[in-house]
Order: structure tokens, then sequence, then C-alpha cells
DNA sequence: TAGATTGTTAATCGATTAACAATC
DNA sequence: TAGATTGTTAATCGATTAACAATC
């Protein structure tokens, strides 16, 4: 009997490959996939794959295996990728652009709402079929349209800054692309860090060893 | 007697925050850290951060703690920083273009030498400091220049199709932030991947939980 | 029914934490 | 020297893998 209480980071951070992979199958038409079939693609072990699944539910049929786009579902359903929470971009920069573009683009759980800056170059813009504000309108703005994710493409020191604001606006949730640790300073956020000048690093290391 | 072989990608990982946060407490001025002090500021166990350090070497000494500048330094050579590994970038889109002012901008172990698009719109533009190629040039230019590692940022498809192509050229390492899973396709090349959806996913799931 | 494959429990493996002797 | 903190070994914890009974 699966519970979803409880579930490790590292089944959850499975989840979104096995989702992303099963799509791709489904476009491609196939409609039945056993785990050890799965395994193979994913480059997984059979067993961790049931296991992974069965922490939220039996979605398998014993002797068959998996129906493709039920599980499909079932996986964007776990991750409440229907969902559309408002979420507000900081930092309209080249990554922050990026992010904004391929936000307005996706839409899997959230909703871009707005987009701050404080340079005067950028303010007035449009990004991402959004007009870039002044983060000087920052506070208004979220005490009337309650966002309740935001993402960070800011440097360190305005993101140490607008965290305290945020937090104190009453966000929780945090995309972090800055070299700020928000999830040190307030545990209770849920905070998903993308250090790209980290992940960079462990490349580095791994061609020279 | 560390050895540097056979380090977990765990410990890895764990590095690039290490060296960020030590870069961070030399430009304010700290020059001694125990591992303590340096196990709170960073929410993870001072045995872990000593067991961490001490896969490459002891760089602490007994009663006192690590010197700052010196510990930076140190994990700066194990993640071989200085080097200037020549990498291309493929895709000059919203992210690439955001991936291209960033390394250029950075230049912490790869040097970037050329960008390559299929868009005729963008073929010719500059994007930092580099004029975008034809990707149609990219096997001539690899073969005269040598890049070391490349950059992913197309789509799937053109992923796949690149990634054949690179690799019968020789380039091993790869920066990944394409949905194709080039690591599993060649199972000797050095692979480091950023999903951004998956990332995002995540965040989805635990706000959500 | 026989064959296949799941769901789940038990065994293994690896990573993290605790403890402490070595030593600055 | 006494106090502090490392380096390192041993204990614990959690995640992965293996095994197999349940069942489609």
């Amino acid at each position: 009997m699966p519970r979803r209480e409880n579930v490790s980071m590292s089944v959850i951070r499975r989840l979104p490959r096995y989702y992303r992979f099963l799509r791709y199958l489904k476009k491609t038409g196939v409609t039945r996939i056993s785990s050890t079939e799965l395994s193979a693609k994913l480059g997984l072990t059979a067993s961790q794959i049931r296991q992974d699944l069965n922490c939220f539910g039996g979605f398998g049929q014993q002797g068959y295996g998996y129906i493709v786009s039920q599980l499909c579902d079932e996986i964007a359903n776990i991750l409440s990728l229907s969902s559309q929470y408002p979420a507000i971009l900081l930092g309209a920069g080249n990554l922050g652009s990026a992010i904004g573009a391929h936000m307005s683009f996706q839409e899997e759980g959230f909703h871009l709402i707005g987009i701050f800056d404080q340079s005067s170059d950028r303010i007035g813009m449009e990004l991402a079929n959004l007009k870039i504000r002044d983060v000087a309108e920052l506070e208004k703005f979220c005490k009337k349209e309650k966002p309740v994710m935001a993402i960070f493409c800011v440097p360190r020191d305005a993101a140490a800054e607008l965290a305290e604001k945020l937090y104190g606006l009453g966000i929780r949730s945090f995309w972090n692309f800055s070299h700020y640790d928000i999830a040190m300073q307030y545990p209770d956020a849920v905070v998903e860090s993308v250090h790209l000048n980290d992940s960079l690093m462990t490349l580095c290391y791994r061609i020279s060893n």
C-alpha cells in the first residue's frame, strides 16, 4: 500500500526523467512497456523503476507491464503538472530572458505573471508576452497578484535582498539560479537551485580526472 | 593517505559549493575556518566536510582548522579550474545566448571558441565576442580547432544528430541542456546534463506535497 | 493453464555520521 | 602544556538491488 509521504528526493528527481521518456514513447506510438524494457532504455535497474513507481501506487499489471499513456498521466499527476502556480521572474538579463521565454513556452505547473528588473534599459521592454516591470513595484504587485513562486536570475546581493522581501510577503518557493543560498536562510521554504557554474565545474573535474 | 581515484560523484558535486563559499569568505576577509564553522554555514555535518576534503589530501591543521585562501586554491586545483579547455556552443537561441554570455564572462576551466546555429537569422550575429557560424561548417571547424567540449542548447532531434557527428569527430565531453540523453548513447563520454524542465517539475512536486 | 511481469520483502551496497586517537 | 580541531576508522543510516510470491 503506497504512501506519498516520505518519498525521498532521489525518487522525486527521477520522476521527471520517467515522464520525459514516457511522453517520448507515447509520441512515437509505443503503447505498452515493461519495467525491464524501461530500465534498458534509461540505464537504471528494473527493480529501481518498480520500487520508485510503487511509492505512489501500483500502476502496472502483472504479466503485462505498464500502459505508456496511463503511466505518463499518472506521473504528470504525481508531479502536479496541471497546476498553474503563478510565478514571477526576477532579473531579465541573459539568463532571466532565456528562462522567461522558456516558461512562457512550457507552462507545466507554473504560469509566469510578472517579470522584474532594476535596469532602466530593460524596464518597459517586452519578454514572454509581459512587460518588464521596475523592481520597485514588486511589493505592490505581490500584494495584489499573490504569486506563489519566484525565479531568481539576479546577482548574489540582489538575491539576498529580494529573498528577504519576498519571504516577508509570504512567498515560500523559489527557483534559484543565483549564487545566494536561499535554502539555508529560510529552512521552511521550498528551494530548487540550479547552479550552472557548479555544473560546469564538475564537468571540468571529470574531464581532467 | 588520500587517493583521487574512485571519488564518488556525491563528493565531487559538493566541491563547487565549497569552492563558491570559500571564495565568498575570502572576499569578505575571513582567513581561517574550522570544519564545524563551515558545516554550520553550509548546512552539512563537519564530519562530511572533513571526509570529503580528505579524499584529496589533508588540507587542514589539527587544532587550527583550514586556511581559507589555501583551501580555496586547493579545491580550484582539484577541479582543474585553471584549465582552458576549448569549447563550442551549439544553438544560439534564448538559452544558448545566455550560456554563451555566461561562458565568455566566467571562463573557469573552459574557453569558448565557436558558436553554431542553423538559423540564417542568427548566423553572422555576434555573441560572446564570437560570430555565430553556420552549423554546416561544424565539421571543418572541429577538425581545425579541436574543441574538447560541446555545449548542447538545441532541440532533441538536432542534439541526437549533432552528438553523433561530434562523437565521430572525437569529442568526448558534453554539457547538455537538451532533452536528448547523450550519456546513454555514448557511455564513454563525460556528460553533464542540466534539465531545466526536470528541475522545475521537482519544484512543482514539492510545492504540491 | 502457462508465461510473464508486477508489487513487495529481504539482502546488499554505498554514503553519511559518530567517535576518537593523532597532533598542531 | 592544555585546548582545539583535524584525519581516519567504525557504526549507522538510507538507497539500491536481488529475489520471489502474487497475479494478470
